[in-house]
RNA sequence: GGUUCCUUGGCCGAGUGGCUUAGGCACUGGUCUGCAAAACCAGUUACGGCGGUUCGAAUCCGCCAGGAACCUCCA
């Protein structure tokens, strides 16, 4: 019974219902990073929007084929023949490998997302392993009368394009505007017009990066990749293209028109974009440099944190927010972040403990139907999670005895939390507990040291008892005091 | 300069015409507790400014102020 999905379609500014190509399938695009530099919180945003829209749509049974690429070559630092590819630089600057480099940096991204519970997309390709397939597409287009070669290189003509197709449609520009605007980067430019961008580039003699072709030996340009692999792995057309609001225009903009010509079609249904994490209100990115890196963040290793902070905290911190809005960072909202979600593990944890009853007084049918409705549209996690904390209170409402909850509406209770929580929203408990500590030993000698504060309470040995509790807060074990005992939790 | 977008209570952050007291964090009072913590109950503070449309606007329109993104690689 999956219930309707809407999403935010950039093509037109609205929400729309959902509807695969092929029943019950969907095949989604992303552009995933640049692998020339420290996975930093910003890339934390679409990871995590596109690994929540896959998991609920999973959940919703579609079968859905995720990919997302790496991108390892034909990004240039600047316009002009003297641009050089940032994978080069970089190689040149650390004197290693070009590949030595993407290599360093896609584990290193892999190992960030996964420690965020971002699971791993279905295809991963490489820009660098599809030059064929984007030299191909380069074929179609000129074939096709829509790109020109040019000293070694080869353009797409955007003005023609602009003839037929209205070249904007994403971004909601108009060519003349565009052209009016065009900033005079480069006098001798090997261009027509301007607004026409590189399918393949040829390298200068200093360019590591470079492959075979019958223009030049060269790189394939800026866009191509996602053109190429997506219909590769995808097909001509395909259900939704995801990626970051920062690459509406130009990349995604040129990605529709190479395609549009390449196929006779345009690419992609819906188009998807996340929004930006800010810092001081500004876009946090490589360019201003005002990034903070997962590492840093996971560590607390950097002058404007306060503290550390763990993956749980920062999915969770994102998933507040819906994936349209800015976002953000301060040490304060990460620490709200963090305690909310402390709030939601324990009474997660502490469902283990209800009793049902005969009869329910609570209503969790309807508190699920809202949070379903919430996700289902346009994945709007902040409203689902408005849901889960009034749960919560449901959840400790019983356990303080104020409300009471039969045995089905217990299963459903615990179905319903488990599988938003950890299935859908991706959250793992990280707080250790008698619950779940992992380590049956540990537990042991916990639940003998309470038992030995418990006798020395009874005997109103208040001083053994409080030492007791406090040196094992200085450890970072908390005790909590409770109807029926005393429960130990790992901070 | 052009295009697009944003401005909600102490902080974060939803909400797009009429009951959302959204939710989280913080704060205040109370219950529980040997004391505390946790939990529970109750409560406080809001819709950038000025006009307009409407029976009625945080929500639609216009203007103003402030901010952002994109126009060059960027998640």
């Amino acid at each position: 019974m999956p219930i309707p999905l809407f999403i935010y379609n950039t093509l037109s500014r609205s929400k729309e219902e959902f509807k695969p190509l092929i029943d019950n399938h969907v095949g989604l695009y992303v552009c995933g990073p640049t692998v020339y530099g420290d996975p930093h919180l910003g890339h934390s945003r679409p990871a995590i929007t596109f690994d929540l829209l896959t998991r609920f749509l999973k959940h919703q049974d579609y079968k859905v084929r995720y990919v997302r690429n790496i991108t390892d070559v034909g990004h240039l630092e600047s316009d002009g023949d003297e641009g050089e590819d940032k994978i080069a630089k970089k190689a040149q600057l650390e004197q290693l490998e070009p590949m030595e480099v993407v290599h360093y940096y896609t584990e290193r991204y892999h190992d960030y997302m996964q420690m965020l519970n971002v699971n791993s997309p279905s295809i991963e390709p490489r820009a660098s392993g599809h030059i064929i397939e984007q030299q191909e597409v380069i074929n179609s287009i000129i074939e096709k009368g829509y790109a020109y070669e040019s000293q070694g290189s080869v353009y797409f003509d955007v003005e023609k394009y602009n003839n037929d197709h209205p070249y904007g449609i994403l971004s909601g520009r108009k060519l003349e505007d565009l052209l009016s605007n065009t900033r005079d980067l480069d006098g001798q430019s090997e261009k027509r017009c301007p607004a026409d961008f590189a399918l393949w580039k040829k390298a200068a003699p200093e360019h590591i990066m470079r492959w075979p072709s019958k223009w030049s030996d060269g790189f394939p340009g800026w866009h191509l990749e996602c053109s190429a692999m997506s219909k590769k792995y995808l097909g001509e057309q395909f259900d939704i293209h995801g990626g970051g609001m920062d690459l509406l225009f130009p990349h995604h903009e040129c990605e529709i028109a190479q395609s549009t010509i390449d196929n006779g079609k345009a690419p992609a249904n819906y188009w998807m974009h996340n929004n930006m994490i800010t810092i001081d209100g500004q876009k946090m990115g490589k360019s201003l440099g005002n990034f903070i890196t997962l590492e840093e963040l996971f560590a607390g290793s950097h002058p404007k944190l306060e503290q550390a902070y763990s993956p749980m905290t920062i999915r969770f911190f994102i998933l507040q927010a819906h994936y349209r809005s800015t976002l953000d960072f301060s040490n304060s909202a990460l620490q709200a972040s963090e305690k909310g979600l402390k709030r939601l593990m324990e009474a997660i944890q502490n469902m283990g403990n209800i009793e049902a009853s005969e009869t329910s007084n609570v209503n969790i049918d309807e508190l699920k139907q809202k949070c379903f409705t919430a996700l289902a549209d346009d994945l709007n996690s902040p409203i689902a999670i408005s849901y889960l904390f009034d749960t919560v209170k449901v959840i400790n409402n019983i356990l303080a005895g104020n409300n009471t909850i039969s045995n089905d509406d217990l299963s459903e209770l615990k179905l319903f939390m488990n599988t938003v929580c950890f299935d859908i929203l991706g959250l793992e408990n990280e707080f250790g507990g008698s619950e779940n500590s992992g380590d049956s030993k540990i537990d042991d000698v916990m639940q003998l040291i309470i038992k030995l504060r418990a006798d020395a309470k009874s005997n109103k040995d208040w001083g053994t008892a409080d030492k007791i509790r406090d040196e094992l807060a200085n450890i970072g074990i908390s005790i909590k005091d409770g109807k029926d005992g005393a429960v130990w939790e790992n901070n």
